[in-house]
DNA sequence: CAATCAGGGTGACAAATGTCACCGCCAGGT
DNA sequence: ACCTGGCGGTGACATTTGTCACCCTGATTG
């Protein structure tokens, strides 16, 4: 069961590393909205994730969700990796955002993955940069662009990772995810309408580009 | 003289490790202001700095420098571990803000330092991890707080950093590193010069808290 | 059906930030 | 001494974003 996934979402993994997360991981499953980790928690474990959805984001002070990426199969959580290594801390948190299998590995075996198995300690690394990337690219929207512009590019963001275009997100939701208020959103979401990129509807928003 | 730096500056480093660095190292110097690393650059070795100060920051559409962190000696640059490795352009700008020394390592020694020797992937994982709760501080300062904050924030970091009380920099810098305007910094710090905060001199600042 | 509630629309207003224009001051160079 | 350029102060104004109040509508529930 495990090999099969690990075959599916994580191709580069060599056989006798496969062989080997094999016999110490185990399977575990989140339901939609449940909190897989949360500000100032610690780690046991590594996860990898081979179905589902997972939304990391920050914690405003007054409750809002900052979104920054989403965790797919064949992703792992950079800090999980991190954390579990330095048992240290995570400062951010982790939502799954459909029912979510992740592959848990515990935090003792690193040592002994990362130095003998070339694959995974790419694999690492690969992930590593990559979510930093994300971050970096967050960092450039809100430091640089406007609501308009943030507001259009998580929308195309949503349409492509979700691969639909009729999301099925509130207004409220939106703001919470950007840092803002349900009423610039409407606002803004409204202008979008009049320029033709998507149709509003009750409970749901039609993408058109 | 490459050892002597490792034994001050990465005291971490297992001794067996820091013989492999100094066999295979070279010493680099970068004045004020000069370049290391610009958007979609390659990286051919990877840094540690060893003496100096280096300003990370992103590139904005019209010129700005976002400040995001500064590197110290003692620090390794988390991109060019990670580029290095993967041999992927960076994304991010560095720029000595002082005379700078770094040890470079060519990247083809990672792979063997990454397996054989346990500090030195302790090291990477920390530069990693920190590297990454900067960023997310950042986020969490652009999203929730106002300029009044970021600044506020902004010159206590200055001040910590550098050791200094007396700052010597222009509002146009601060500006620019904040992602704002001059005439938007004049007006924040002359209410916390009211507030008794800091004394505003020509080209320094007197930090009074 | 009536009551309730979540999602959403809207206008008025406030606050924060960006922009423009223009000024004065000081330091360095000639 | 004079010019010039960089730094910074300031008022007026535009724009963006946040906030408040209130309404409407459709879905759900008792």
């Amino acid at each position: 069961m495990i090999k099969e996934y690990l075959k599916h979402k994580f191709k580069n993994f060599e056989p006798a590393l496969m062989e080997k997360i094999e016999q110490n991981a185990s399977i575990k499953e989140f339901e939609p909205d449940e909190i897989l980790m949360t500000t100032g928690q610690y780690f046991r474990s590594t996860m990898l994730v081979v179905e589902g959805r997972i939304k990391l984001y920050r914690e405003g002070p007054e409750g809002g969700e900052f979104f920054m990426y989403y965790l797919e199969p064949g992703n792992a959580c950079a800090l999980s990796m991190i954390c579990a290594a330095k048992k240290e801390a995570s400062e951010i948190m982790a939502k799954a955002v459909e029912k979510t299998k992740v592959i848990t590995l515990p935090i003792e075996l690193m040592d002994d993955l990362m130095r003998n198995y070339k694959t995974w300690y790419y694999f690492v690394l690969e992930t590593y940069r990559s979510r930093y990337e994300e971050l970096l690219v967050v960092i450039d929207h809100i430091a640089f662009k406007g609501m308009d512009e943030r507001l259009d590019f998580y929308l195309r963001n949503q349409v492509m990772k979700l691969q639909t275009k009729e999301l099925k997100i509130t207004h409220s939701e939106i703001a919470s995810d950007l840092s803002s208020s349900r009423e610039v959103i409407s606002r803004l979401l409204k202008k979008m309408e009049q320029k033709g990129d998507l149709l509003l509807h009750r409970n749901y928003i039609e993408w058109l580009r």
